[in-house]
DNA sequence: GATGAATGAGTGTTCATTCAT
DNA sequence: GATGAATGAACACTCATTCAT
């Protein structure tokens, strides 16, 4: 889309393929720089290195983004836009509370397996203690979406009788994004250390079972526990 | 036990107070080397930073450990072990099991609350794909004795009838482990985006006790949760 | 003059105020190129910062002027020539020689005064050495007309008996060159180090008064000094 | 001095001449530091240059100086420095008052005209409005001796009844100053304009003889000028 | 064992200038 | 004439590491 009207030129030259098509450079700049931030951090990342993989040349990163900083957030930003437009696909609120909230755990577990390099993006700003997504603005609104869903979900499970009263949706929230987050983020030291049996596709579907049953049982009234399925 | 026969030499001049102690040399550069690792990460950490804050000079951080790379490997093998030592002190082989869970739970939680500098570590090192931990023999010996006493407990538990059956000890050490890791690893970027009440202390007593809550309906038969306090 | 014909044109939209008016657009450029090579030297300018200051695109200076040392020659020969346009609006021709030698005196001392940004010029090319001043084949002559002005004044101070042979009005020049001169080009510096008394208008007063007093005090006859209010 | 004791290692190789003699490699930099920043300004004067010109490499002057900006205050805080010890060799206070202004405005115009560095330099800073000069903190108290021996002539002057009333020793300083300083600092644009007769020796030493000329007649009851030689 | 001095290879960034439309 | 995109060479500065004593 960005790049319409440049296929002609692109047939010929390869190395001229970029010319004239800032839409397109910025996406090729940004695609690489999400895998060398995400794969070796900010302070791990060379912009040479980024440079090189890249179509155009070091000098455009600075055109377009200014410095190493403005790119990592950039590319940050972008990471969590991209994974909230994912999340708003999901069509929950027709569907029984129980179901409900059993599809939504389901996808935030898969749609964090699936994004690695978004999981990975997260664990280094937290290492560097949020520093860099305290400065993007937008971030907050973008992410209480899922709170809100969560809480339809919730209240209607509650009117329906099915599930127990004095759950905050944030900390529900908090509840499913910690066992998604750390099948993804700790995998490396899991398995280094316990052996790599929960990551393998076996190991991925039971530990799925598992978060699914855990966030279930938590919510579900007991007397309700063995008949969700 | 590093610093054991230290003492004598140390009276006279503080300046002088590392010379000819090379126990004290050695601990007092991992010691602030761990904090820097720590902090800023691999890359991100500057031997000089480390250096300028160690009694002695950078010459002796590669006299006692070779270079940068070994020196992170050290400091992610001491921290390994030192929480291992933290986690053998807890006697839980006498207790019924439900409390020796919760109790388990409990600690856990509390552990890694108490020890940011050994999460952001383990953070670290699964951003480098436990490239620097894999390389270290001894680990995996290390902490299997975790799984082992959770076995302990779920075998009774069973056999007393508390327990339902088709729960994996090593699973259930991850979900245990996903929780409270968590709760330390992303507090900043949760924090960023969705305020910081979970931070505070009467956010953290909550989620830990959900964070049991979880564990032990997760565990018990339904017809035993809300006897279970 | 450079911009006679434009006035009808510029009506309409301000943002495109320069469009289609050549003289309007290089007047433009000229004049922040004046201000910022004036305040930050030759190296010390960013072709980048004139352009945003501009009313047009960086691209512009460079059709119009070639580049940054042209741009520069240009600002330093526009300035040489404004100033000397300056001077020749004084009319002494008719005044007694102590009164013309006295104003002439004044003026330059004010002269210098009002055009720090001229001075300043002056100040960077010395530090280059003239090596631009020197690609600029009028200036020679534009500035003789000082010294045969000044000359004149002699002649008839000598012709009147007031003052003492012996005097080259080229040498008269330059000593009121010097300390007019210098009291802006050295006004930082000084300042800094002995306090800014004399940057003060009763301290410009005073050494105004006192730089007059010397260049008459040099010039008349000793007999005449005291006398010559 | 700094260089004692170094004599026997330089002989042999001379690649390694400055090899382990910390003073000699600061003197070594600060040295040509001097001529690339006296000769090229701040912001003309390459890091690279100076390192190819010194005998040691770019990284030690990071080592010894931190950045480009204060090795170039080192270099101006050494050169007002220097300059000063030059001028309090001067002994002029058993000098009838006559003879020790005349042999001062003597002395302060040779010096300069020795110094052109030094000029430079104070040119140079006087573009950056004393930015620089202003972060050294001695500077002043360095400089005010100068005005203090100005005032001790003057008021011996006065006391013998040879210097007329009114005169502020900080203002006749600057006169002398000015007349000394503008000789150096604006040779070039002086020359390319008027010609460089009074650069040469003959031109020098008219232009000094008219200098001391200058301030004696300001300074001198009229009724002594012509037997003041 | 211990120290300050020294270093080469990189590392982020900036500059004047030119290209394509 | 005019514009935004593009560029290579340079630029200030930093890093982990080693040398000389």
């Amino acid at each position: 889309m960005a790049e319409t009207g440049t296929d002609v030129r692109r047939i010929g030259s390869s190395r001229q393929r970029w010319k004239q098509d800032p839409a397109g450079v910025r996406a090729n700049i940004l695609s690489i720089a999400r895998e060398e931030f995400s794969a070796n951090g900010l302070s791990g990342t060379r912009i040479d290195d980024i440079a090189a993989k890249t179509a155009t040349s070091k000098r455009m990163i600075y055109y377009y983004f200014g410095d190493k900083d403005a790119l990592y957030r950039k590319v940050l930003e972008d990471a969590y836009r991209e994974v909230r437009a994912g999340e708003e696909a999901l069509e929950l609120d027709y569907l029984p509370p129980v179901v409900a909230l059993r599809r939504l755990t389901e996808f935030t577990f898969d749609h964090h397996s699936r994004n690695p390099a978004f999981i990975r993006l997260v664990m280094i700003e937290n290492v560097h203690n949020a520093h860099y997504l305290d400065q993007l603005p937008e971030i907050g609104s973008l992410n209480m979406a899922a709170i809100e869903r969560l809480e339809r979900i919730y209240q209607k499970g509650l009117a329906d009788g099915v599930f127990r009263a004095g759950i905050a949706p944030l900390e529900l929230h908090w509840q499913i994004s910690a066992l998604s987050f750390f099948n993804v983020s700790n995998r490396a030291t899991f398995s280094g250390i316990f052996g790599n049996s929960l990551s393998r596709p076996s190991g991925q579907k039971a530990l799925k079972t598992q978060v699914v049953e855990m966030v279930l049982r938590f919510v579900l009234k007991p007397e309700l526990i063995g008949n969700h399925t």
